[in-house]
DNA sequence: CGGAACCTGTCGGGAACCTGTCGGACAGCT
DNA sequence: AGCTGTCCGACAGGTTCCCGACAGGTTCCG
């Protein structure tokens, strides 16, 4: 999978690529809108993360000339979080997405997968994942613990879809935080602690089993593992 | 395995780059910014230890120029426990990690390898210490001793992946306490016999077999050493 | 037999963790 | 614009459990 970022500011440009490659992407960063018109001819992309704020040629100039190009390679808008989020949402038909500043790298992947498996065409399969009796739909955000569907506000969602991801593996609640949670989150408090207690209420409510569905490993952080392990 | 070790206080740098050498890696060490973006175009290390408060170029400008001159080289960040820590949360979501001062080597080294093991690909294999009929898995945290598994605190666990890494040679408490807690850790009294008089309760009820798990090599220190050795 | 090295029981301080509560922020609706 | 419901994170109180100081006992060795 081969990832173009466009941003300006090199630290957050480096930032998406690095935990793209992280996923095992090929992904190489234009901090300009020409940059960004040269890579896309030389390294033909399947995706583009696209920052709107440039200087010189804009993201929507880039976007004009990308299409003008016969290009069709999806594109995922960055925004600031005022002024054209409006103009944005007109061009995010044909299978693109936005987010807006600052975001959370959680959040941007998921949508990079979105986009890319919708895209991939009108038969794309779903992607479920699945922990033991749990299950998440990441299309329909449905979730739920063995038949029983669960309703689960944003955090908590996005808290229990990271340990989902990692599991078996233990994540410490920095990991947590700095996963899921906007990039420059001061979160001195315990903000983990509390949605994984939410969560665990909702979670466990359900099955009577003794051990919890998301355990705690004392010392070094939370793991979701199947029953038994 | 090419280490550059970047602090602007000399006894640290040296400290981590000592480790390492005694782990069969090749280490330098710079004590500027300056220093470390000469070294890292000379010495092409494979992974970079990098203290954030730097005299003249700080620790995000040489990242930043690292970056710019197109290495990709994985990070661990190395930050004092105020102020930058919510910075530093930014640049770390990719396969690179940080640290905070004061840190114990062996914790610095456990990320190090796990960076490595992250960067080399999207297919690595968990990390599995085996020694005799005990395992350590170090991304689930599961101990087992045979089938039984095992639940210890922080500190037994980090004594035991001492031992177990270092197996089967003879560690001295000095040693032990060197690598498990935090430098500069005054630790007259019997912490070491403690957490292993702890260690072994849990390990040896497991098995009744007459030789326990970690011996005592008396003037020396301690092993731990698969039965019968 | 005497001393050094080691083992282990106990216990208090405190770290890590859990949970209830509440006010501010935000979105949706009328 | 005003109202209402929901979500989220700051704060604080309570609980669990770790860990290292201390001390007394045991083993080993010269």
């Amino acid at each position: 999978m081969r990832l173009l970022v466009v941003d300006d500011d090199p630290p957050i440009a480096d930032l998406v690529a690095t935990v793209a490659r992280y996923e095992g992407w090929d992904a190489v960063t234009a901090n300009t809108g020409e940059e960004a018109l040269r890579l896309a001819g030389e390294f033909h992309p399947d995706i583009v993360v696209l920052d709107l704020m440039l200087p010189g040629v804009d993201g929507f100039g880039v976007l004009d000339r990308l299409r003008r190009s016969g290009t069709m390679v999806p594109v995922v808008f960055l925004t600031a979080r005022d002024g054209v989020a409006d103009r944005v949402a007109g061009l995010t038909r044909g299978g693109d997405d936005y987010l807006v500043k600052p975001f959370a790298v959680e959040e941007l992947m998921a949508r990079l997968r979105t986009v890319l498996r919708r895209s991939a065409g009108p038969d794309f399969q779903r992607s479920v994942l699945r922990v033991g009796e749990l299950s998440m739909d990441e299309d329909t955000h449905e979730v739920r613990h063995g038949e029983k569907p669960l309703t689960l506000t944003p955090t908590e969602y996005e808290v229990l879809r990271f340990l989902m991801r990692k599991s078996p593996t233990v994540m410490t609640k920095a990991q947590i935080l700095d996963h899921v949670w906007e990039y420059g989150f001061g979160g001195r408090s315990n903000v983990v602690e509390l949605v994984v207690s939410r969560l665990r209420r909702k979670l466990d409510d359900t099955s009577g089993s003794g051990t919890p569905l998301i355990q705690t490993v004392r010392g070094f952080g939370y793991v979701i593992r199947r029953a038994g392990e």
